[in-house]
DNA sequence: CCATCTTTGTGCACGCGTTCACAAAGACAT
DNA sequence: ATGTCTTTGTGAACGCGTGCACAAAGATGG
């Protein structure tokens, strides 16, 4: 059974909760848009609203780091700004690979918040050789057969996944082997890893249905609250063309 | 002073739990898997493991939607794909309109895993003239000045913005203006809206981030373990708590 | 029909995360 | 120095989510 985990068993890193781990980078970008704007000090309220979150949220988060704060004050905003970027690892400089490079990859290369902070995109890496040698975002795609080599001379460690579904994994296990520890992974996959390695995924379907089912929710009672004849009348007519998956007519057993 | 909650207060929508909500999908991606292969029935301990998900949890979340399984026997695939469809909502289509056609507005466009289950792109939306009239994935670009026609005559109800930051909730104002109630936030900003509008957001420098944190965390560990000269180095002075005073070396990250 | 075996559905306990509410700490004015 | 005022840092209560462990339910075979 030495199946790997997909998600994270609550490490706890370093007594720091993994929920405020993920709100750092939401507090930092706030903090970096306030010294951009040369505010000195700021209250765990006002900083509470620009990230929105709840302010005894981010004391807490806060207090988890240390105290940073002066009471009747507020926080310096330089010096949380280097608190934080120091406690996510920013002071120094993650070497990032992207494997597939079709629309979606290509894109993430072009995105700039990126390298805006502590990232650079160190290759772009596919496996058609007609993708190999063409430029993107100045930077030259490879082929995926010098991964390795890639991975290894550049010191990576984390590694982006925007491959089909279809070869994520083999993708994924080529990547752990080339010493990746830490993936982000694009592809509507459940990635199976080692311990030590850390998968987060970005499932752009999934959080479309997870709107839907908000949005249906949110017609149901609209309309049972005007009338209660059905909203979702002609909901399953759909039919015809259909998937090319076997989609089926789902009849219902009983 | 405005509302805008940015989180959903555990609305527990229909007494199915948030967390339950988002699995569904994983469940489906499963089970469509198992449907294609024309399996009929599976356990939820088959179903857990190619979900990524422990099985009691599973059960507990199926229990949510009704009593749908077989003792002794397991679940139905098809009926099981059938009523998750329906709980989230995918029976019916759901037309989506795509805000900032950029290089992320281009790749969702062409991106199949939208189409492939209840979700249609009726349009393709830019506020850049050069962009309107450009064919997109099939779909030509329009301009934003027609925006609230184009989700009034579509009957849109989900908007996917993937505009710059600067302008996201100047344009996120505009769709909910316009009757969208459900949005999906690629830009790395806080959108504030009404209540009764749901927001999800999608930050890819925010799950980088978070990566960063447990590499370095590894990296410190790795070091510790193997003493001193551990591979990175020069990470930092980490190890006492840097003075307490306002001693400030504070970086800028641009 | 009864025994056995498999698998569901769930009661229960536990831990994490969130929020409230307030005492302690420091700034600031007099 | 002293009092007042602001804001932090945190103890404590609460609710949600998770996972164990088991009884109930149904299939299956004799």
């Amino acid at each position: 059974m030495a199946t790997g985990r997909t998600h994270r068993p609550a490490t706890r890193s370093r007594g720091i909760p993994e929920a405020t781990v993920a709100r750092l980078p939401l507090y930092l970008r706030a903090l970096t848009g306030l010294s951009e704007r040369s505010v000195p000090t700021v209250s765990s309220e006002e900083l509470a609203a620009a990230a929105g979150v709840n302010s005894a949220k981010l004391r807490k988060d806060f207090s988890y780091l240390g105290s940073y704060g002066t009471r009747g004050v507020g926080y310096d905003v330089e010096y949380l700004v280097y608190q934080i970027s120091r406690e996510l690892g920013l002071t120094q400089d993650w070497p990032v690979v992207i494997v597939g490079i079709g629309n979606l990859g290509a894109a993430l290369a072009n995105y700039g918040g990126f390298a805006s902070r502590g990232f650079r995109v160190a290759a772009l890496i596919d496996a058609d050789p007609e993708m190999a040698g063409k430029q993107i975002a100045g930077i030259t795609v490879q082929h995926s057969d010098d991964m390795e080599r890639i991975i290894s001379d550049n010191g990576v460690s984390i590694g982006v996944i925007t491959t089909p579904p279809g070869v994520a994994q083999q993708v994924c296990d080529r990547l752990v082997a080339a010493g990746i520890t830490s993936i982000l992974n694009f592809a509507p996959t459940v990635l199976t890893v080692p311990d030590g390695v850390d998968v987060r995924k970005v499932d752009l379907s999934i959080e479309l249905q997870i709107l839907a089912f908000h949005e249906q929710r949110k017609a149901g009672e609209e309309a049972a609250a005007t009338d209660g004849a059905g909203p979702v009348a002609a909901v399953r007519g759909e039919s015809a063309d259909k998937g090319p998956d076997g989609d089926v007519p789902a009849v219902m057993p009983a």
